[in-house]
DNA sequence: GTACGGCCCTGTTAGC
DNA sequence: TGCTAACAGGGCCGTA
């Protein structure tokens, strides 16, 4: 499940293939979610960036190509282009869009439970994707700071881990690294009020293992594997998402885990106390 | 504006 | 062994 650390390891391995590459063709699986990947036809990429989970690639006429992975999307670059001579790739089945580029490549965009989305916006204006249009900062924004993140906590008494995963205090955490800053920061995910202090904390946290995942080379569970199809290795740094039942590494008790707002939060009781 | 429930999806796993 | 149901979960949408 792709979230910050695992979207920006693929902007990084995609940029440099991309920019400067046309579109000469494109495709799509017929679901509302993936055609307008047909609508970057004929334009060249000027620019790969990231918003949150979002890859955002500028084109030359003034418009981007967003990519949303969802749960499973992955996207790869095919040396081979569309050669009817190389064999099949095994996981066409759930090739859900694909751009032919001007060097005979293709970028393909595969994705199992159909849960990402792909859309084509004239240049900022994001008015028509709402988690986009209403990400709150960057986390590594140096702009950003703790009382930023703070007031923005304070806009909503929903709990703590709900607003993380909401995307509007700070764009670009998901489950797992939501379980992994709050265990850092010591928070309870379902304390709906966090004071100043552990709002520094929790933005500390949220920078750590978000770094550490980047550095890692994002986190795979089962499904995520980066541009150039490779596992992360993240998985084996975390201190608590999918530990449940197994020792705090900070206090040796048992982590708990439960369902907060659909999503299971894993957590430890000790540590983490409200 | 905020809160909340339901839905989209399909491979994997648990239970019978 | 084979079938069925539950589960995973990010984002969107309708309703209150």
């Amino acid at each position: 499940m792709p979230e910050l650390p695992e979207v920006e390891t693929i902007r990084r391995q995609l940029g440099p293939e991309l920019i400067g590459r046309r579109v000469v063709e494109a495709g799509s699986h017929p679901s509302a979610k993936f055609t307008p990947a047909r609508d970057a036809t004929g334009v060249e990429f000027t620019e790969d960036g990231r918003r949150g989970k979002f890859l955002i690639f500028g084109l030359d006429d003034g418009r981007e190509l967003i990519i949303h992975l969802g749960m499973t999307g992955r996207l790869a670059i095919r040396s081979s282009g569309r050669d009817p001579s190389v064999e099949e790739d095994p996981d066409d089945a759930y090739l859900r869009a694909w751009w032919l580029l001007d060097d005979r490549r293709l970028l393909t965009y595969h994705d199992v439970r159909r849960f990402g989305r792909i859309r084509v916006v004239s240049a900022g204006d994001y008015s028509s994707i709402p988690t986009l249009h209403t990400a709150g900062p960057e986390p590594f924004d140096e702009t950003f700071d703790s009382e930023q993140f703070w007031q923005r906590l304070a806009r909503s008494r929903r709990p703590i881990k709900v607003q993380l995963l909401s995307q509007r205090p700070v764009a670009g955490v998901g489950n797992i690294y939501a379980d992994e800053a709050l265990w850092l920061a010591k928070i309870n995910p379902k304390a709906t009020r966090i004071g100043k202090g552990r709002a520094a904390d929790l933005l500390d946290a949220i920078r750590v293992v978000l770094g550490r995942g980047i550095e890692n080379g994002g986190t795979t569970l089962r499904d995520y594997r980066d541009a150039e199809g490779r596992s992360g290795d993240n998985q084996n740094a975390l201190e608590a998402y999918g530990r449940v039942g197994r020792p705090c590494r900070r206090c040796s008790n048992a982590l708990r885990s439960t369902v907060i707002d659909n999503r299971v939060a894993t957590w430890c009781p000790h540590c983490q106390r409200r």
